[in-house]
DNA sequence: GGTGTTTGTCAGGGCTCTCAACAAATTAGT
DNA sequence: ACTAATTTGTTGAGAGCCCTGACAAACACC
């Protein structure tokens, strides 16, 4: 409610509402005190929620049965009267399995219920254009691998996410539309995945970067843009805590918001667009550095250093050209950035991916361009931050998917 | 649905469900039913909700004792079997009331709950600097005339809405940040309304006419961009049907995206703003007429015909620097809707207000502009339209507002 | 006029919450 | 050490709401 629907009110959800909706509200809302505050007693939740203390004995029951809460050994003691039992999240049970496939490397990640990563992987692979059969049957066979070590810790995935640097469509049906920079097209997992059990559903990076990056270190309810470059520049929107994908899946388009109306010629057939001035191929361009990820079916050269880390590094050592590309990156970003701002009026504005590690040198450009064209609103400078996790945000996103949608529905879980 | 959420669940409303609720949605979903399927029997509104025909009863039974419903006289007649009593939303009891402060105008409307404006009123006021409190104790007149009225028909208003050209923040407080075409700032409703029962809240009234629009002639659960230029040039955004405001209220703000990063200066501090093209005072200087509204506090000519309808009336005559001004706002126009379409990838680009009047103009150019540089993504032409309800919207919204809030939750009526 | 079909209502039952009462477990006080 | 006070978790009764199944009412068709 802090954004929308002051003038419309909510409910008429469209379907009818069931006592089993009810239920399942419940038991999300008490699930979600538990692991927002710490280890609760039932009575403590019962008064922070604002239901009875029976009401909250019964659905923490049923949440133990599901295994999502645990009574914790030791009981919280000091106080007067006869003390609580602690509850919290269940450590062991159900996880959530993340993959992630991209240009030059495969991961997995799987976090139990509290959200905590408990494993990560990371492996290098040269995946531009090879076969996504290839590719895919690889993701599997990590996965797997991970899924088998996540047994041996006691828990058991219950959902699986894949995130693919590209366009996944808004509706069902495991399709990656295409990616280029993995050069894909219209790639339907399930053709592919060796095992019909275990076929992961694919997301947009960037999105699930987002997704993470507002579970991890949002405020509740935030809105705000999520910029990374990593297909091109992408911008995610988190609008009230929520993923917005726009009508058809397409929503940040940054990379192609015009710059200068009749700057020079991009790839997509439009002039001036963001990628012409801040996107990575531009950038190494400027600073001049060799283009290095070729687009699909190009050479695979994946040297040792990655393009980004090499910039950082002459942009620390204060190579000029480099910190110039990178300024003239981070006005034309700024520009691109009070468009979004002065549309949507977000909370924040993080800078994600490749960018947070290249936050150093663009956030004062971005800045001073922000704060020169946002003129009739409050903003702060601060609302720009870079992202705190950078380049794990994806992977994590994508185990995290499966962890937030227990949380906002338990009975997902099988009943104990 | 259809655009928000596939990677994320709903549920979780923060707050614990009660059975008040389930009731409150159910009501909402057979009204809702009734509303939008027209006379509806019992058993068709279970057949078609999901919900038994006993329970449809029983809520039947409430929405008629709470006057959302009728029993209409004429019985479906025609087919087999015993027939069903039509039922009807109510076109008797329960009413909106819309209100509208414009730069020249009041207006004031009253809609049943079917949403047909039953009464409509528009007086002719030069409202721009003149002290808020006497222009309110008009509008507070105005509205109470129509309140009379609407009682003889036999309609009782249930809630009060006041469109205003100006800054409404988000949260409530009945407060007007500024509205500088009126030459307010810092009003709040309350000080200065006669009445202290019939106190309206305050909206913008690009927002509640980009509502209305939605409505009255939109797809369910769509996501829009409705472009109006009162104040500045505003954009109101619809996402999923509903209205999106931004973190603090400011969402939409269009006038002053970078349309051309080094144009001349604006008012607002920036350079090259949109405003500086295609807002009103801009395209009547390119056009060769003087000037109209001037800002608060200067005089307040409201000679007799307005000048969007000049500009009409010259650029169907054929006039040259008409055609050419509105061509050139035309493209600076499609220029910030591309930033628009990539940012929020919208079902559909709605051209209202005052420019709704100039479309037959305007749109080519747009259209052109767009076509141009929104090219990574499927972009029909036909997305964009102009407003069918054009420069009506605002003062329909607002009384639509309380209409909707009571389909939404018939609860809010007194129980019979 | 009889039969079949559809409608609206009623009684019984299940689910889920609230309320009130109570036993259990601990601290504070004497 | 013992009692009083306090807080917790559970239990049973009750209310609200929907579902199931049955039934009378009202119509079309033959």
């Amino acid at each position: 409610m802090t954004a929308v629907g002051r003038v419309e009110s909510r409910s008429a959800e469209h379907g009818p509402a069931s006592q089993q909706d009810m239920r399942r509200q419940n038991l999300a809302v008490v699930l979600g005190a538990v692991a927002a505050q710490g280890p609760l007693s039932r009575a403590d939740v019962a008064g922070r929620v604002g239901l009875t203390r029976a009401a909250v004995s019964s659905l923490v029951d049923e949440l133990i049965g599901r295994g999502a809460v645990t009574e914790a050994a030791a009981t919280a003691r000091g106080r007067v009267g006869r003390p609580g039992r602690a509850l919290t999240v269940c450590d062991e049970g159900p996880a959530g399995l993340g993959l992630e496939i991209g240009v030059t490397h495969l991961g997995a990640c799987v976090t139990d219920l509290r959200g905590e990563p408990r494993i990560w992987r990371r492996v290098e692979r040269p995946n531009a254009g090879r076969p996504a059969g290839r590719v895919l049957a690889e993701a599997a066979a990590l996965g797997a691998e991970v899924e088998a070590e996540a047994e041996a810790l006691g828990l058991r995935v219950a959902g699986r996410l894949l995130a693919v640097p590209g366009v996944v469509p808004n509706r069902p049906g495991g399709l990656v539309e295409r990616a280029p920079n993995l050069g894909w097209s219209g790639v339907r997992l399930a053709d592919h995945w060796p095992d019909p059990g275990t076929v992961p559903e694919p997301e947009n990076e960037a999105n699930l970067g987002a997704l993470a990056e507002y579970w991890n270190a949002g405020r509740p309810e935030e809105t705000f843009v999520h910029v990374s470059a990593e297909t091109g520049i992408g911008a995610a929107l988190v609008i009230d805590g929520r993923l917005f994908r726009g009508a058809r899946g397409f929503a940040g388009e940054l990379g192609h918001l015009p710059v200068r109306p009749d700057g020079p010629a991009c790839a997509c057939g439009a002039r001036g667009c963001l990628e012409q001035y801040a996107g990575e191929a531009a950038v190494l361009r400027a600073a001049g550095l060799p283009p290095h990820c070729s687009p699909a079916g190009g050479p695979t050269g994946t040297g040792p250093g990655d393009p980004v880390a090499l910039l950082a590094e002459r942009a620390a050592a204060g190579h000029a050209p480099t910190l110039r590309a990178l300024d003239r990156a981070g006005r034309a970003l700024g520009l691109a950035l009070t468009s979004a701002v002065d549309l949507i009026d977000p909370d924040g504005l993080v800078l994600g991916g490749a960018y947070a590690e290249l936050a150093d040198w663009l956030l004062p450009s971005v800045r001073a361009e922000l704060a020169a064209r946002v003129t009739v609103r409050p903003w702060a400078a601060e609302a720009l931050r870079p992202s705190v996790l950078g380049r794990r945000g994806p992977l994590l996103g994508a185990a995290l998917t499966t962890v937030r949608r227990i949380m906002a529905d338990p009975t997902l879980l099988p009943a104990g």
